[in-house]
DNA sequence: GCCACGGTTTTGAGTCATCAAAATAATAAA
DNA sequence: TTTATTATTTTGATGACTCAAAACCGTGGC
């Protein structure tokens, strides 16, 4: 049985929804799922049942769902996918970055996977896609940096922005315009609780004030 | 109401099914559309009615289909993508293009405009895919030559192989392993009716005989 | 002119993915 | 502890798309 789109789109979103969870849980909810993948909770109940049913995750009721090695593994095969083709639309077709995730998020589910390995060819065997998240590998593995946000990271301290955790095509074009897409270097200058707010000197010490909720979504590596 | 991957396909259907009807006549009889989808035919005949409906094509019970404008323009569409998708994939990517057929198949559904225009620029508005189709202009249109195939130009006279008419990957890979792609120069010799062949020169004066089912996938320009 | 046969349509049913809204469980507040 | 709030699960239904098999034309053969 080969998994539908939807049935990969699950799989995607509690692989990402995992990542994305604080401390030692390991559940992600279902309204955060469904939420995720823009579907009534009442249908991610029911899928999700589906899903642990086939041994692709496992379901605990009123807590959440978590992926098995099985799931895992196709999470991370469309991911992979995904990124790929992300990043070959930007470096290979000379699309905008802020204009290809739509595209991606359709390919990843019907392209041969001899298309992909021409991509990856192509592409030289990338480990980052335009965003700076990490490529899985063909087996599942994901390169990982340690990374901080423009929140945690020293004070007037040069920084390379490395990834931007946020697909949203306003905010994308935003940071290009700002010239701070991964590869920029920049230096946080100032944090400020009260406004809600951060200052930063970037390309030709141009300055900018930028929100924190925007600036949490900003990585940066020293 | 943007059609679904279903709808584009039998229109799609529908309209090569046209094309290679012959005389006057121009209804698609149930069977043909219903096997070229690889469906029952009872299927057919539902949907084909519900297409109806939405005025994409005229249906005569027990006669056949045919499409209307409305069906044309988008059956056209999904034409133009598919062939550019598939000469993009040979072209730039580097495809046999006995294997691009499939990932052109699902990819022509989920690809942005924008992506098939950069496609079509990079490729420099090509006219015609890499098995000589004619790919359709934005607004419908369809280059068309007057073709012969190898069943009917004259014989010891060089001509030119134009298209091939058969997707199969064997068949495919036999003809660009006896050089006749589209766009080298052959002659016919001769042909036999009682063995139903045709004996070919071909590239460096190669001889070759092939049954008169491939010869007539084989269309040349004179 | 009748009948048989091939193509076509109907019928009844099933799958997948979805929703809205009612029922229920867990959690936080009073 | 009891209640109110919020998250989750059930329930019942719908829309696309499909099939198998029964019923139904329409035409060619005799």
């Amino acid at each position: 049985m080969l998994p539908s789109s939807t049935v990969e789109n699950y799989l995607k979103a509690i692989y990402v929804g995992e990542t994305h969870l604080v401390g030692g849980q390991k559940l992600v909810p279902m309204g955060q799922l469904a939420s995720a993948l823009g579907i009534a909770p009442g249908t991610a109940t029911t899928m999700v049942k589906a899903l642990a049913e086939s041994g692709l995750v496992t379901y605990e009721p009123y807590n959440g769902v978590r992926l098995t090695p099985a799931g895992e593994k196709l999470a991370a095969r469309v991911l992979r996918r995904h990124r790929l083709i992300e990043l070959f639309l930007v470096q290979v077709m000379g699309m905008n970055w802020d204009e290809v995730h739509e595209d991606a998020e359709q390919m990843e589910h019907v392209v041969s996977d001899r298309l992909i390995e021409r991509m990856d060819e192509m592409l030289g065997r990338p480990e980052f896609d335009p965003h700076g998240d990490p490529i899985p590998t063909p087996d599942g593995q994901l390169a990982h940096r340690a990374l901080e946000t423009l929140l945690t990271c020293p004070l007037n301290t040069p920084v390379t922005v490395a990834r931007v955790t946020d697909q949203d095509a306003a905010f994308l074009r935003f940071i290009e315009s700002h010239h701070l897409k991964p590869g920029e270097t920049i230096q946080v200058e100032e944090r400020d609780e009260a406004s809600d707010s951060v200052k930063l000197k970037g390309r030709d010490d141009q300055r900018m004030t930028i929100g924190a909720r925007a600036a949490s979504k900003l990585l940066v590596s020293t």
